[in-house]
DNA sequence: TATAATAATTGTAATTTGTACTTTTATTAT
DNA sequence: ATAATAAAAGTACAAATTACAATTATTATA
């Protein structure tokens, strides 16, 4: 019906991140295909001709981790016609956050897939670094303000494995009183019976976020801000 | 150089934003080509062979209302099968802020095109209502901390004009003493000498928005927020 | 010409939140 | 029994927010 104009494929490339040991960590893959074949890559795929490029990347995430259920949000659309020498492609990119436990828990994902360190990553091909870097700045600006904490910590977590992921994504220290007062003040994070003690011989409470209070909060709080 | 996959259309549609009278407005056009030829819609195109989204949107901004230099900033991409019935069509929205002044002075613009209050929009074709719900969720995000406002306020504006698009936005009364307070606490309002009477007798300062103020302060300054 | 009316602007006092610390607590290894 | 440790609770001061009241500059009207 429309008059020929360009046609492009559509991929669609995730960037993955998780915390693991308190070291936040991105999960890419040795690219399957030319150009740049074993080539360090994000995770991604091209889009299907009945998909959606969200139902596409939960598509190229199961493909790759075994998981369903990862937190999945779309991020920027990479359009420079350069971008790709293997041709013109667009690339919508997504950012999901993982829980590297449950990952490591599931036999079915992608071999040839590996995590690296955030401040020890490889070199990406094409424009990934720089989906990789717009990725990470928007995290941060929006883990001030919004729950993605808990989509990458455990089910059950310590304040301290909290402050610890605030501190990895800001590179910054906050004070550990100050802190759990803070994040207490709000009634979402609901203290469980359970301790760990591997971090210390007192051990220390298992909290666990609950999204009904969070989302109740939110419909009549202006303002949320967790650090 | 890549198999044959699903190759699709790209548009791009603006989400189009001023402040006239104190009302937050939307401008539409409409559509010059069937399918739903003349109904209401956002003002789009198609992404050339050589072309960033970016440079699209722009392109089809300056032919709707003969400006340059406008605010623009990708939103998000929808790429539902069936949300184009004229066929697959995938469309990267973004969101532009006028200053509707600017728009009325130029003489260059499209025809077709008008301006809507936002609480008296008409139905829009596709899925463009929904992009316009989208796009304003991020603005009433984006405004709380970002210095937006003032890309579609005049270059000098009187506090009670900031004061009212907040109020217009987040459709809440504020109380003005501490609005002032709040804004004027940061430095990069700069009050001129010039004073304005069109709505009190004692008429009422302008003010400019200092960028580079700003961005020093931003650069130093974890927590900036406008209201 | 004095005065009432109006919105802009400034001021103030009470409350809440943030910040930098100190102290106490629960537990384990020695 | 005690030293060591990190978790958890407490404390006191500073800063920001909030809800108002008071003052100011101007114009229209008496």
């Amino acid at each position: 019906m429309y008059p020929q104009v360009l046609k492009t494929l559509i991929a669609t490339d995730c960037i993955i991140v998780g915390i693991e040991e308190g070291t936040l960590k991105l999960l890419v893959i040795k690219r399957p295909i030319p150009p740049l074949k074993d080539r360090w890559s994000l995770i991604g795929t091209f889009l299907g001709i009945e998909e959606t490029a969200h139902q596409a990347a939960h598509r190229v995430l199961y493909s790759a981790t075994g998981l369903n259920n990862i937190y999945l949000d779309q991020l920027h659309t990479y359009t420079r016609p350069d971008r790709d020498p293997g041709g013109r492609v667009i690339s919508i990119a997504h950012f999901a956050l993982i829980r590297i436990a449950d990952y490591h828990n599931n036999s079915s994902k992608q071999v040839g897939s590996k995590w690296f360190a955030l401040n020890d990553l490889p070199k990406l091909i094409f424009d990934h670094d720089n989906m990789v870097n717009d990725a990470l700045a928007k995290l941060r600006e929006r883990a001030k303000f919004n729950p993605i904490a808990f989509e990458l910590l455990s089910e059950y977590f310590t304040l301290k494995q909290l402050q610890n992921f605030y501190e990895e994504l800001y590179q910054q220290k906050f004070d550990t009183a100050n802190f759990r007062k803070k994040v207490l003040s709000y009634s979402f994070l609901v203290k469980t019976n359970k301790k760990v003690k591997d971090t210390s011989k007192k051990g220390s409470f298992l909290y666990r976020y609950d999204r009904k209070i969070y989302e109740e909060l939110r419909s009549k709080e202006f303002k949320i801000r967790f650090i």
